[in-house]
This record gives C-alpha cells, sequence and structure tokens, in this order.
RNA sequence: GGCCAGGUAGCUCAGUUGGUAGAGCAGCGGACUGAAAAUCCGCGUGUCGGUGGUUCGAUUCCGCCCCUGGCCA
C-alpha cells in the first residue's frame, strides 16, 4: 500500500526533488544522464515498461555500462511475468527519494508514465491492491454477459464511479468493482482520500515538447527502425520463447513487444507489425502530451536548443544549495 | 500491340438502379487513482484518374486519353 513518508530528517526536508519528462523519444534519458555524469543527481525512472529486467531494446534502456556507472533508481526491478503497479511505484519512488535525500544528493525524476507521475505528485487514494481471483471472476463474467451489464451492475454499487466510467472500458469498471468487492465501500468514496506523498518537498519541472508533430513523428520511426537494426525481434524472441509470457502481460502489452509477438503469432507480417508498432508510438507520444497540456505546470523545453542552458542551470542551483 | 480487371479519404476498400459518398486502419482532440507503453470517448480530413458527350443533373451511363495489375502476343 501507501509507503511511509520519506522526511528522514530535519536535513532532507531541504533537499529538493527534480522532475524531467516529456514524451516518448524526445531525449528525456540523454539530457538525465549527461546531467548526471557532471552533478550531484540521482536519477529516479518515472517507466513503466524500464521496470521489467529483458525489455532492453524496445525500451530503449539505457545501456549496461551507463546504468552500471550512473545511479539509476527504478530500473530492472521485476521479471516480465509480475505486474508492476502505480501502487507500487509509489512507494518505490518515496523509498529512492529518501535514499538519495539521506547521501545529500537531488533525485532526478525521469520519464514519461503520466500515471505514475500524477500518483506521485498528488498522491494515490488507500487503495486495495489488485486481485488476481477477483478479477479472474469479473473477466468470467464479462465474457458471458459483456461490459455494459457489468457496468449496470457498477451503477448499483457506486454510482458516481460508474458515471465516470464507460460501459465499454472494461478496464475501469473491473477495477471498480474490485475495489467495491474488496472493501466493501465505493472507489468514488475512497479517491476522495488521496494526499501527495510528497508532503511539503519542493518539486522542480520540466517538459521537454517537441517543435512539430511531423519532426517527432520521423524521430519516432527511425528510433523503432534502428531498435529492430540492433536485434529488438531477438529480443522479443526470447522472450516468446520463455513459454510462460502471454499479451496479458502488461510487460507484452508495451509498445512495440505487442506488435513484435503478434508477428510471432502469426497474426501479421514482419513489416505491418513494425509498421503498426511505430503507429502504436506515435499514439503513445499523443497521449503523453495530452496529459502533459492538462496536468503539469512544468516549465517547457525545446528538445532541440535548451539541453545546454538546462544543465548550466541546475549545476548552478546545486551549487548554490551547497551540493 | 490485343483482351480482361481496376483507378473513390494518407492507406486498404465499400457504395451510388443518375440527385456530389462511408467503413476499417492511420491522423487529430479529449478522459485518465495499483494493467497506464494500459483502457476508453469524440471528430471524416474527398476535383469519386483526366477529358468530351448524353442528361434538368454524371462519381455513377457512353466515347477517347492517362495510370496500375494480370493474361495473350
Amino acid at each position: 500500500m501507501m509507503s511511509p513518508p520519506a522526511r528522514a530528517g530535519a536535513a532532507s526536508l531541504q533537499l529538493p526533488v527534480y522532475l524531467l519528462t516529456g514524451p516518448t523519444g524526445t531525449g528525456k534519458s540523454d539530457w538525465a544522464i549527461r546531467l548526471a555524469e557532471a552533478a550531484p543527481v540521482e536519477i529516479v525512472s518515472v517507466d513503466s515498461a524500464l521496470v521489467y529486467r529483458g525489455l532492453d531494446i524496445g525500451t530503449a534502456k539505457p545501456a549496461r555500462e551507463l546504468l552500471a556507472r550512473l545511479p539509476h533508481h527504478l530500473i530492472d526491478i521485476c521479471d516480465p511475468a509480475e505486474s508492476y503497479s502505480a501502487g507500487r511505484f509509489v512507494s518505490d519512488a518515496m523509498a529512492a527519494i529518501g535514499a538519495v535525500h539521506a547521501r545529500r544528493r537531488v533525485p532526478l525524476l525521469v520519464g514519461g508514465t503520466m500515471l505514475y507521475l500524477r500518483a506521485l505528485l498528488k498522491g494515490l487514494a488507500p487503495l486495495p491492491q489488485a486481485s488476481a481471483p477477483l478479477r479472474r471472476e469479473i473477466d468470467d463474467r464479462a465474457a458471458r454477459s459483456g461490459w455494459p451489464a457489468l457496468h449496470g451492475e457498477l451503477a448499483r454499487l457506486d454510482p458516481a464511479a460508474a458515471a465516470r466510467i464507460n460501459p465499454n472500458d472494461s478496464q475501469r469498471i473491473q477495477r471498480a468493482l474490485e475495489v467495491c468487492h474488496a472493501t466493501g465501500r465505493r472507489l468514488s468514496e475512497l479517491q476522495r482520500e488521496t494526499v501527495s506523498p510528497l508532503g511539503d518537498m519542493t518539486l522542480t519541472a520540466w517538459a521537454l515538447a517537441p517543435r512539430s508533430r511531423p519532426m517527432l513523428h520521423q524521430r519516432l520511426a527511425g528510433r523503432f527502425h534502428a531498435m529492430m537494426a540492433a536485434g529488438f525481434l531477438d529480443e522479443v524472441k526470447a522472450l516468446y520463447r520463455r513459454g510462460d509470457l502471454t499479451v496479458r502481460h502488461s510487460s507484452m502489452r508495451a509498445v512495440g513487444y505487442r506488435q513484435l509477438w503478434a508477428h510471432l503469432e502469426g497474426e501479421c507480417g514482419l513489416a505491418e507489425a513494425v509498421e503498426r508498432g511505430i503507429a502504436a508510438t506515435r499514439q503513445l507520444a499523443k497521449r503523453q502530451l495530452t496529459w502533459m497540456r492538462s496536468e503539469t505546470a512544468p516549465r517547457w523545453l525545446d528538445p532541440e536548443s535548451d539541453e545546454l542552458s538546462w544543465n548550466r542551470d541546475v549545476r548552478r542551483e546545486l551549487r548554490e544549495l551547497g551540493l
């Protein structure tokens, strides 16, 4: 559930938390790594795919050598058969932030998993973890009577939640029912008890915003083809051959993995899988930009031209803090 | 060169017994509380290959031309 607040002592209260976000493919990790080479910051990944071991090429994971040389947190922390979650992320991230502060260094949150970011900045309600048996039971009933019928059930148990959830939104209907059945309370009530785990820590947020959509799309396509040239398909084949993973595992629903997996299952040719993977990447970037527009109030940076001044400004601020 | 099948949205295609057209995918906008790189909602973006004819009216019928694919030479 919720982690203890990371307020180890008076000293850590003075230390800031930095955040660098942006849509996929804008260079966040590169900026963060070059800063970490020269400043007392430690990178805390905010990424739902980088947590998985063995998902390397397709997630654009920093090279092993870099991960070993510069402190990174929340990368390679679970097996692809596990299911990571926003809740685990919040407690892992708070633990990492506390540990970095205890070393008198500054955590630099880097990533584009916007739900995780929001959960960390604004907090999660005290909700129960996922329950595999409950979810299985709900899935079974959905297969028989359809999600709109379960939405009707939710409308009786938690009208406020049902009003906000579309009758076809299987994932949210399932979660809301799961919460009602597991706790006997309404999701919509529990959500009012949300409190930010960051407490009074000061957060400085920057966001990389691509100059133009066509430019971003071109870069994403180029990057996907580079991943293919670097052995992405072999990486997915190795995961496929394990035999215990399926498309129902969230790790195998990641962009690129899902499409190459479909190709290995014989659903489509390789060229088509690549095109679908590129399209899925574009769609991910678009959703991330929607989050960025509505959620955060960051300082916007241009991925093409602002890195040097950003890097210099952050290092000056750290010096002024005496770090 | 001859015959056949096509040419409709960015792509793949449907359709109009003559009244200027619609699906999927892509794209664009939005939502988002333990699967979130997930899940879901909204929006059609068009010289219907070109040109001439018939017609009140042609994307649809007819002629010619161009392009693509296939078969025959």
